[in-house]
DNA sequence: TAGCTCACTTGAACATCGTTCAGCTTGAAC
DNA sequence: GTTCAAGCTGAACGATGTTCAAGTGAGCTA
């Protein structure tokens, strides 16, 4: 049985979640396909290019099952958390997605779909386009960085001279708190502004 | 006249500006300081250490000069946009710094700075570190992808097949946008769910 | 069944990378 | 003028992405 360009992108998901992205090397990619590293390259042009096929399997997760219908704003917050989920369903997940982004068609599908939400809404096209990306840039930071827990020990060792100032008390609380709580709040102020938006373009008309 | 730590970390802007991240190479950088590869290892105990004095010199520039007095809001505006400016000064300045993330002083100092005028308009201590942060990642997001230019590339040659499709008018409209005008846009998003938050803070008490 | 074709894989090589380290140099302190 | 450590050399090591001529083997055709 030969490779399927698929299977690869399987097998290189499989050996992100044991290895990490930087882990992620041909050979040992080859190895887990039971082939030589070189082999891949007939399958994809390059490194770069199974990566983006990786981002795309990854984010494809958001799109695969129907949204439940309502208000634009709880769907809204729907597909960000799940893309939030599909990031974090793969050790390293957010930055292989934001190495690659955009253009992938998953993404386009993805981010095409959120802008409707919008447009449907009744907001302004040229607009609803800003919005997304302005919150795909949010929520690709946010798990980039909770996929990224080495800066709580970091700040561990360094918060021992300054204990109790205040900045250490706001470190703390960014870093101690519940990732998914944290999420939700900042997604929430991007929404309110939305919602802000929309209501003085209805009082327009 | 012998290095200083400094003086590497200038040489390695110099070599970023001309060479971008990919072609920021130790050997590459010894050769423009006059030094073996192996002699930076002297200074620096290996290439992470090294971005992550990069990162750090890069964000200072955010806190070099004090802030105009006057209304959060537009203090924060304003940081904003110090911050995306300071990563737009040097060739791939925001995948630099988002690949060490906090932790270096001069981040943790700026962070504390932001919250701090926050904290001063009435926000509660700790929600003003979850708004920083999430604002940081918009920035970081935002700024990463306005200097992968090569998104557009991609994207023209692949606009052919769908042509005057809401789809393509939607990310023709985020593509061809002027950058600042939509960082602003996006920015102010956030800003007006974080005076919301605030108005409905104070009228608690 | 024999032969052919082409999708797929091998195996070895190449250039380049980050990193290490024993030893050399050099500037300043005594 | 001697000492000594900070700063650097030069060569090596292992690992990485990538290339490519040569091999292999299913599955179609005659």
């Amino acid at each position: 049985m030969q490779l399927k360009r698929a299977d690869v992108v399987t097998g290189a998901l499989s050996l992100l979640d044991t290895d990490g992205l930087d882990g992620l090397t041909m050979r040992k990619l080859g190895a887990r396909l039971g082939v030589q590293a070189g082999g891949i390259y007939w399958h994809f042009k390059n490194k770069e290019a199974l990566l983006g096929a990786m981002a795309d399997r990854i984010v494809g997760e958001v799109t695969e099952t129907p949204l439940t219908p309502g208000p634009w704003d709880t769907q809204l917050t729907e597909i960000a958390h799940r893309l939030r989920r599909a990031l974090l369903a793969h050790r390293d997940g957010a930055r292989v997605v934001a190495g690659t982004y955009v253009v992938e068609p998953n993404t386009v599908r993805g981010g095409h779909q959120a802008a409707r939400i919008l447009t449907d809404a009744g907001f302004p096209l040229d607009r609803a386009g800003w919005v997304i990306f302005a919150a795909m840039y949010y929520v690709l930071g946010h798990t980039i960085e909770e996929q990224a827990q080495r800066a709580a020990g970091d700040w561990e060792q360094r918060g021992t001279d300054l204990a109790d100032t205040e900045l250490h008390r706001v470190m703390d609380g960014v870093i101690r708190a519940d990732p998914e709580e944290r999420f939700a709040y900042g997604l929430e102020l991007f929404i309110d502004g939305v919602r802000l938006r929309l209501a003085a373009a209805q009082a327009d008309r």
